[in-house]
DNA sequence: AAGAGGCCCTGATAGC
DNA sequence: TGCTATCAGGGCCTCT
């Protein structure tokens, strides 16, 4: 599911929440995730207070009060919901289960505070959780990750030096979490529609201004979804459960054989496979 | 050693 | 209605 822009509407929710917040308890339904939920997840977790949730890429970061981390990545279809936990049925007392908005199977973890707690929920599984013990292994962690779009270091010098005599297609690239960090398989799509760049040009043949056209449009999609609650396709939901708006912007991603957006563009959008996901494009203004 | 491809997993949807 | 096939926003691993 999430991409940077879904990460981050989830960071600023979950922010507003449960920074200073203290864990009263944490419920453990299901382990299985795409890395086992570490054995001491509970005890790592109970009683600590939550300094402010930050987020690096993809990745959510609980920042605790004891300079130890959890980091969460929410895989392709993992959901964090809010829960009331004073809204109990008086008959079941299990109401909290009842919102239409909460998903009735795959719950993997609760982390219960005073009067609300947060669901972890991830059908697909591909997301996990892990514990950090220090900053040093914080910094350890994102080593191998390169710049997110917004860093300075994202920059037409460190681009055209990543390049240099590589015979990857730029969709590859950008998808890439090595070269840049944060976006995903729509979000790549996006850019290289506003960029003007077809997703199969070889990346030792992009030209100086395609590269700051990529730099510059990446952060202005990055941003723009953001601002308008990231995009859901099918599973992103942000914390109270519901869905981003930023779909309806998409110029080209699931748009297979519609007009082109662009004005005095009657093209049809194109869908092919490249990088082993579903690329979309105009054949006319990208080349 | 870069790059292509497979795989982890469940659920929604399409086609018969 | 009910089967099967295809596809999905990520990231890691293996093979060449």
């Amino acid at each position: 599911m999430p991409e940077l822009p879904e990460v981050e509407i989830v960071r600023q929710s979950l922010n507003k929440k449960i920074r200073q917040k203290k864990v009263k308890k944490v419920i453990i339904r299901n382990r299985n995730l795409r890395i086992k939920l570490p054995t001491d997840f509970k005890n790592f977790l109970e009683n600590k207070t939550v300094f402010e949730v930050s987020r690096f890429s993809k990745y959510l970061i609980f920042n605790l009060t004891n300079e130890k981390f959890c980091l969460i990545h929410l895989g392709m279809s993992g959901t964090i919901h809010l829960i009331n936990n004073k809204k109990k049925n008086k008959f079941t007392n299990l109401s909290f289960y009842n919102s239409p908005l909460l998903p009735k199977k795959h719950s993997h973890v609760e982390i219960v505070f005073d009067d609300f707690r947060i669901v972890y929920n991830d059908p697909r599984r591909f997301g996990f959780f892990q514990i950090i013990q220090n900053t040093l292994n914080l910094k350890k962690r994102f080593e191998h990750l390169g710049p997110e779009p917004f860093n300075d270091a994202f920059n037409i010098k460190y681009f055209e030096n990543f390049i240099k005599k590589k015979n990857r297609c730029v969709k590859d690239l950008l998808i890439d979490q090595k070269f840049v960090s944060g976006i995903g398989n729509i979000y790549a799509n996006e850019i290289l529609f506003l960029s003007k760049i077809d997703p199969k040009k070889k990346i030792k043949s992009l030209s100086k201004n395609e590269c700051s056209k990529i730099i510059i449009y990446a952060k202005k999609v990055l941003l723009n979804a953001i601002k308008n609650g990231g995009s859901s396709i099918r599973d992103f939901k942000n914390t109270d459960g519901h869905r981003g708006r930023f779909q309806n912007n998409f110029k080209v991603y699931q748009r297979e054989g519609l007009t082109c957006k662009r004005s005095n563009c009657l093209s049809k959008i194109s869908k092919k496979i490249i990088s082993n996901r579903s690329t979309f494009f105009c054949n006319s203004c990208q080349n």
